[in-house]
DNA sequence: TCAAAAGTGTTTTACCTACACCCATGA
DNA sequence: TCATGGGTGTAGGTAAAACACTTTTGA
């Protein structure tokens, strides 16, 4: 493609935020790097943008280089732009976040030699991480913080078929704060949106919990209803 | 700086979406372009980011060349990055927005030969834009729509001393639906961060509303409680 | 005295909150 | 039979929704 357009040596970059729960804890993808800067140092999987392919693409194929994930749908969290975020330059970045469930996954394992690992790590205890990236994944979890109450997005973290208990450990933990059993329960099966199976938890030593599957069908037609003042 | 990463020949762009209330309308700041591409076309005010500038630097700079507005505070939206959304290569864009009221401000005018006109434009009755700025727009608005429930942009846009039926109006016009009135009244006037003034409207050929001015810090106060299940 | 917008209250309904005990299961 | 988590109900308070008429003012 001809251009007569100033060229200028910004450099971008995407940087993915995925989010996992699992074992009761809430946990991100990190790898470790095998390149300069930051070689050997933990990150977020992050990579360059080529000039043929649009952002979105990007980030789905820098995911997958370096983690072997694929297909993960992400939503654009922010762009990072400070003239000394980065080393070697004026580099931009753009994060992305996602949030998937860990249950028949693959584990993460990088597809390039960028990145020398990947794996899971708790959120609650993360070691500092490559250039900016501490404050990216703060800014992640605000995110997912607040829209917890408007969107879907536990279910999207939870394996397909959960208990009640599950998912309100998942919105405890993402919140950092208990919450009352019987009023999470009545007000989760009030809004309709989960399916109840015939089914319940396999190999506990206790009494085991109904599962229930999340209804997007019901969901989607119960937030078409939009907030009002009573007009 | 000395670099040894990449070149690309992308390049960056901000594009700015301000927001006004006037006349019971709302609007947009548009310019008419003065280059290639798109000259003569109405666009968003926006234009290419320098090397060594931070992107938020680089929009206040570059909002201020194309429209003569200074110290307006913006937010990132979002970034518009496919690969043919430039007639002339690769641009990849970060849309910026804010509100801002109109009593006090300057008319907008162009500082840069880039442009030839800067005015207001309602947004009800949108011309087609340059790019793919109307796709931006629609963004931005959903933007506001969702924005206007859990933070205060209502009072940026509106003057400092305002009536409760101006404050109503706006709503409507965000959310595009009446609301009653003796419900949003008695819903504002509740929430307690409206300061009652001992002034009413000047020169109308009605029973003259009170005015009310917004009150930060009871605001402030009001929203660090935090939505909760009762835990 | 008219037009135009300001201002005002009550009832019903829905949801939020606080709170404690019995049940089912496998080890 | 015990330990572990699963599961359940009610009462009181607060906020949302629906709804229509009187008041003030200037022209």
């Amino acid at each position: 493609m001809e251009t007569n357009l100033p060229k200028f040596e910004s450099v971008f970059t995407i940087d993915c935020v995925i989010f996992a729960f699992d074992a009761g804890k809430l946990k991100i993808l990190l790898i470790e790097r095998n390149e300069e800067p930051f070689k050997d140092w933990l990150a977020l999987p992050g990579n360059f943008v080529n000039t043929d392919e649009g952002i979105d693409q990007a980030a789905e194929r820098i995911l997958y280089e370096l983690t072997g994930l694929k297909g993960i749908y992400m939503e654009q969290l922010h762009i990072f732009g400070d003239v000394g975020r980065h080393p070697q330059g004026r580099v931009i970045t753009v994060a992305y976040y996602a949030m998937i469930r860990l249950s028949g996954q693959k584990e993460p394992k990088p597809v390039s030699s960028f990145a020398k690992k990947a794996f899971w790590h708790a959120t609650d205890m993360l070691p500092k991480l490559a250039f900016d990236h501490t404050k990216i994944f703060e800014k992640s979890l605000q995110k997912i913080k607040n829209k917890i109450f408007y969107s879907p997005i536990a279910f999207e973290l939870l394996p397909e078929k959960f208990s009640l208990t599950q998912l309100q450990q998942l919105y405890e933990v993402i919140l950092n704060k208990k919450l009352d059993k019987r009023n999470f329960r009545k007000k989760m099966l009030n809004y309709g949106i989960l399916k109840e199976l015939d089914e319940k938890q396999q190999g506990v030593s206790y009494r085991a919990a109904k599962l229930y599957k999340f209804d997007r069908r019901k969901y989607n037609k119960l937030f078409q209803k939009e907030l009002s003042f009573g007009g």
